[in-house]
Order: structure tokens, then sequence, then C-alpha cells
DNA sequence: GTCTATAGCCGGATAGAC
DNA sequence: GTCTATCCGGCTATAGAC
């Protein structure tokens, strides 16, 4: 019962985070991984029984980082538009990754859309946890509509991250994101 | 000099272009390609020397695709505004294709900046000649600072089409169209 | 639990007959 | 120009020793 065997396991997970993120879920090999970590690929059957097992766990992996950033800004500030800012501010904090993959969630979501319809589901679970805590957080503002607004501040910033990375342009993500920080705190308080 | 040999380059290149849409570049195998359009997997080296050049050729037919259609946006009215609604309104026009694949040329960029470096620059020529054409007619407007106009405009269109095709949701899209028209119907002519 | 070897398949690319 | 047969390598997945 030692957990040897959980630490490969998460090292298996953390490694094809990356690797799916940078490279793609369908242009990372199990040598890749196997690469990265050092662990023989055969091993990877002992944890995962398929590599749509190790996509799950990643994705798992990936809701629970969210919900702990979003947790985070939660407990940053008491005022939404504050925690709003503190989210937004994860485009700034990622600058680079951004200018060279894109937003790891929506090119996993846009990547998965064009396989089987199964993995699009699960890679769905990332962006329903976002748009939950920011329809919480318009509601605090007394806003209106507040779904609607979390919806456009998603597509605000992936439509940010698509072009900053197609031009490969760190002005523009910039601005952008101060446009979009703009706009945030443009929303009163009722 | 028949042009029987034409005729099967377009073939090729008419299925990649669907296949790379809806399955992605790096999914689409010559076995399918070859299944879609009836031609043999060999024959395809006599018309290109690699799958990369495909792709190159995939890409210049999408510029002339759009090239054709920004074209026709602009014969279609004088007014500036008309034409830039002429252009938003191909998220309508290719609603279904949206939901199911998200935009091409977002999808495509996305997917090559994961890749050789070589690639993305290739698909950004796309995303170029769009932007080109809308600083036109932001300029025509007498817009200030009509390349931020069109990065903002080209960005709140990937942004809908990356969630809209992330839930499946077409009310969303359609609702979000209407706002980005509207506010291409806000830019007034100075 | 860990590791090696390998099966079985499919990918892009090539050779050469017709 | 067209088509078939095939090479070679990489892929996921499995078998089985230790």
């Amino acid at each position: 019962m030692g957990n040897k065997g959980e630490n490969n396991r998460q090292r298996i997970v953390s490694a094809a985070d990356q690797l799916f993120y940078r490279r793609g879920y369908n242009q990372t090999s199990f040598r890749d991984i196997s690469d990265e970590t050092g662990i023989p690929r055969g091993n990877f059957y002992y944890y995962f029984k398929t590599k749509e097992d190790i996509l799950g766990a990643v994705i798992d992996a990936r809701v629970n980082a969210f919900e702990e950033m979003l947790e985070a800004c939660s407990s940053s500030a008491s005022d939404p538009r504050e925690r709003l800012l503190c989210f937004t501010n994860m485009l700034s904090v990622s600058e680079d990754a951004v200018l060279q993959a894109g937003c790891p969630i929506g090119t996993l979501s846009s990547e998965l859309a064009k396989d089987d319809d199964a993995y699009q589901e699960m890679s769905r679970a990332v962006f329903t946890v976002i748009r939950q805590w920011l329809v919480k957080q318009f509601n605090a503002l007394g806003s209106s509509s507040s779904d609607e607004k979390a919806m456009d501040l998603l597509a605000r910033m992936q439509g940010v991250c698509v072009m900053a990375c197609a031009f490969d342009d760190r002005k523009y993500l910039r601005r952008s994101l101060a446009d979009i920080q703009a706009w945030v705190n443009s929303q009163t308080l009722s």
C-alpha cells in the first residue's frame, strides 16, 4: 500500500497535461509522456486502461486546478469586480504560454470537437466550472442576465487568445486584456 | 496536356479542405482523402510532394475563397457598415458547421500553432486577408485605430465560435451574432 | 508494481507496372 | 497519368518475466 504508485500516476497526468497543451492531445504519444517522465510506456497501462482514460484524468486535474484558482480569486477580494479582475489576470500570468499555444481549455475543446463526440463533453467540464463561478460574481454585482455576461466574458477571452496566438502578438494581448478589464470595471454594482 | 489532372488536383484539395475542417489536419489521413475522392492514395504524390504541400494548397484555396467572399461583400453595398454586416453574417450562414467544428480558420490556426512553427505562418495568411479588408472598411467609416477594431471584431467572432462549439449552443451563437452586428451598426460614420 | 519485448495496425511515402 | 503493392516507422495496446 505504498503511495509510490500514486506518485507515478500523478506524474503521468502532470506530464500529459503539459504535453496535451503544448502539442495537442492527438499529437501526444505515449512515447512523449514516457520521455518526459522516465516511466516506461508499458507501465501506463497499470494506471490507465486507455489513452482516453489519461485524457479524462487530465481534464479532472484541470477542473480541480481551476476550482482552486477560482477559490483563490474569491478569497483575494470581497468585491466581485476585483474577483473578476483576478480571474482575467490569468491572461497576463500565462502570457508566454498563450502566445505559443493559445488557451489550454479552448484549444483542447476545439481539438476534441473534431474527434468523437464523447470527448468534447469531457472537455466542456472545465468551461462549465468557470462559467458557473462567473455567474456567481455577476449575480453578486446585481447584474441582469448573468449567464449571458459570463459567456460573453469567456468568449472575449477565448477570442483574444486565438488571435494573440495566431499572430504571436504580445502587444495585442496586453491591450486586449486591458480592454477586458476596463469592461469588467464598468460593470456597476447596482 | 489534358486538364483531367487539374480536375483531380482540385478534387483532392477540395476534399482535404472539408476533412481538415471537420476532423483536423493531423487527424486526416491520405486514406480519408482517398475514400472521399475515390482517387488512390498513391496518386496523391503525382500532384503533391508531401502532406504538408496539400495543406499549403488548402490554405491557398481558402485565401482565394475568402478573397472572393469579401469581394462579394464589397460589391453588395457601398456603406462600409453594410459590408461589415455582410461579412459577420458568415456566422449565420455557416451556423451548423460552426456548432460542429468551430471556425475553420481559427481551429486550423490553433491546431497548427502546436505543430511546427512554419505551419502556423501559413495558416495566418487567411486571417491576414480578412484583417486587411476589415481595416479598409473601418477606415472608410473614418474610424481611428482601424487595425485595432479589425482585430477586435475578429477576436469577438473567434470567441463566439469557440464557445458556441464548446457548448453546442445555437441560441448563444445567434444572440452573440446579433450583439456583434449591433456593435458594427454603432460604429458611426464620422 | 515495474519493466521489456512485441503484437497488430495505420500513418506517410516510394517503386515501378501499365 | 493512373494504379497496385509495399516499405518503414510510429502508434496504442498486450503479454509476461521479474
